[in-house]
RNA sequence: CGGGACGUAGCUCAGCUUGGUAGAGCGCGCGCUUUGGGAGCGUGAGGUCGCAGGUUCAAAUCCUGUCGUCCCGACCA
């Protein structure tokens, strides 16, 4: 386009336009053309095609793994809340009423109660809980539950805010407050090291405002991620409920001293909105860049065949054999298509290894690896690698790619980490969307309004003040916390 | 929900101002030549112009409504 710059590089995949230029139009066109998801014909709802539900799958087992590691138990609760039900914790009704759908009809009957399509499922857990608990020897329960959620958002974007969508939701009830705070921690813990380790994006752990908190909840923490436009993306929420669920819901035991008590509640969630930060947060021009540990394939074979040679062929297969059967997460690609093609195309998929495979590396008895972390012709970007050690060097490289990726992350989120002393930065930070501003802040409610209404900055999250006692940044009044504000999604 | 834009082939879009037989590129099928970064030539298939009304002899084009998508805000545990 431009005439007096440098002739601008044929893109290498032209499916996706520049990330730089318009994030939302990247992010959509890497979510559609990478065949992640396709919009359907319901509002707000989008179809997760097989490559999209590998990814979660991956996820699922992470968290999963997880979860049954720390002594929970999966179950599975009904999609319907009664209208009844829902009403009865208030603050609880009052955060979700306005995106709540209802089922009304069931056939061609009126139904004399309206039933909720579940938005979160604290209310009819809840409810069962209170059937399950009667002595202090039922406590804990400790159940996650993976299911769909639906709520009817004013405005959806693929996996970060969709109508319907897919997450976990932990639910547990406690004989006492400590236990119920040790558990939101132990979770909000799994979040941030799935987040980091496996998704390779780093996160901010703290607590969220009063403003923020789950509705219902005395406490709520979440981990936040930071786009490359310098916006926040909470990606997943630990809550306390304190008693208020128990109460509402008539979650009560006997002690071990004979007094009737309430439970504790707590409940914790991450979605599928995971996998829009992963995607933002290491897709490039070319497309996905999905860290080995995320990606539903590893290594993919490419086989470079020249006319009638049957020799290519035979040792890809050979060595798909054996990569399958050294446990990597392989895929051989023997469609009709030339190399170039297939190159672009599982780019813009992000599979983090590509093999390739052809006459010339035959005869020197190599494959060529190539990294996805890498740009085209960087150092150590290609490798050949002898045919017999191609499955022992991978898992090691596959290792690299997942460090690199985190490492780039990781330098982002901290560079973009600002910390500020001086009011009128600050608030030109908040508004230029530079990252995370990290402040000490008063907590109240109205400082933080006030900020939002100049820079459509609020807290993200927040973290003890330390020893550093002092005015609020935003407001001057003394300081109770260190906060997180950015701009968010 | 307020402001704006858009909806035409699988994808990206032109055509609409000024109504008159539906277009391009890519992709797709077939044939031949090709194949280490998105091939070439030939040939073929593919669209009730989002949907519903209205105006008109005639609507992709003008009008109204509606649904959906995108952008900016508001909202979003």
């Amino acid at each position: 386009m431009s005439q007096t710059d440098a002739p601008e590089k044929t893109p290498l995949v032209k499916e996706i336009p520049p990330k730089a230029k318009d994030l939302s139009d990247w992010y959509q066109a890497v979510c559609y053309k990478a065949e992640l998801v396709s919009l359907a014909p319901v509002r707000g709802c989008v179809v997760l095609r097989p490559y999209g539900m590998g990814l979660w799958e991956r996820l699922q087992g992470a968290l999963d793994s997880r979860f049954k590691a720390t002594g929970h138990e999966n179950a599975y609760f009904p999609l319907l809340i009664p209208e009844s039900l829902l009403m009865r914790e208030a603050e609880h009704v009052e955060g979700f009423a306005p995106e709540v759908a209802w089922v009304t009809h069931g056939g061609n009957e009126k139904l004399a109660e309206r039933l909720a399509i579940r938005p979160t499922s604290e209310v009819i857990i809840g409810t069962m809980y209170a059937e399950w608990v009667q002595s202090y020897r039922d406590l804990p329960i400790l159940i996650n539950q993976w299911a769909n959620v639906m709520r009817w958002e004013k405005r959806t974007r693929p996996f970060l805010r969709t109508a319907e969508f897919l997450w976990q939701e932990g639910h547990t009830a406690h004989a006492t407050e400590t236990e119920a705070a040790a558990e939101v921690a132990q979770m909000l813990e799994v979040y941030r090291e799935v987040a980091e380790d496996i998704c390779a994006v780093p996160v901010i752990k703290g607590e969220k405002s009063s403003t923020e908190r789950f509705a219902g909840a005395t406490h709520t923490f979440s981990i936040e991620a930071l786009m490359p436009d310098g916006k926040a993306l909470q990606a997943a929420t630990s809550h306390e409920l304190g008693q208020n669920f128990a109460k509402a819901y008539d979650i009560k035991f006997a002690a071990e001293d004979q007094s009737i008590r309430h439970a504790w509640t707590t409940s914790w969630g991450m979605s599928w909105r995971m996998l829009g930060a992963l995607i933002m947060v290491h897709g490039d021009d070319r497309g996905l860049r999905i860290p080995p540990k995320m990606a539903p394939i590893e290594a993919v074979i490419v086989p470079i065949v020249r006319g009638e040679s049957e020799d290519v062929t035979r040792a890809a297969r050979d060595l798909f054999a054996t990569l399958r059967a050294a446990g990597i997460r392989a895929k051989l690609d023997e469609r009709d298509l030339r190399p170039g093609n297939k190159f672009s195309d599982w780019e813009m998929r992000g599979v983090p290894l590509r093999i390739e495979l052809g006459a010339k590396d035959l005869e020197a008895g190599t494959a060529t690896l190539v990294r996805r972390d890498k740009e085209k012709g960087a150092e150590g970007g290609k490798i050949a690698v002898p045919l017999a050690d191609v499955a022992a060097r991978i898992p090691g490289l596959l290792d690299d790619i997942q460090t690199e990726l985190y490492a780039q992350a990781r330098a982002f989120l901290d560079g973009h980490t600002l910390s500020d002393t001086d009011r009128a930065e600050f608030l030109a930070h908040c508004k230029n969307r530079s990252g995370m501003v990290e402040i000490a802040w008063c907590g109240r409610p109205a400082c933080e309004a006030a900020v939002k209404a100049e820079t459509s900055a609020t807290t993200r999250n927040t973290r003890p003040l330390g020893d550093a006692a002092g005015p609020c940044v935003a407001c001057g009044e003394p300081a109770t916390v260190r906060a997180y504000f950015a701009q968010s999604y």
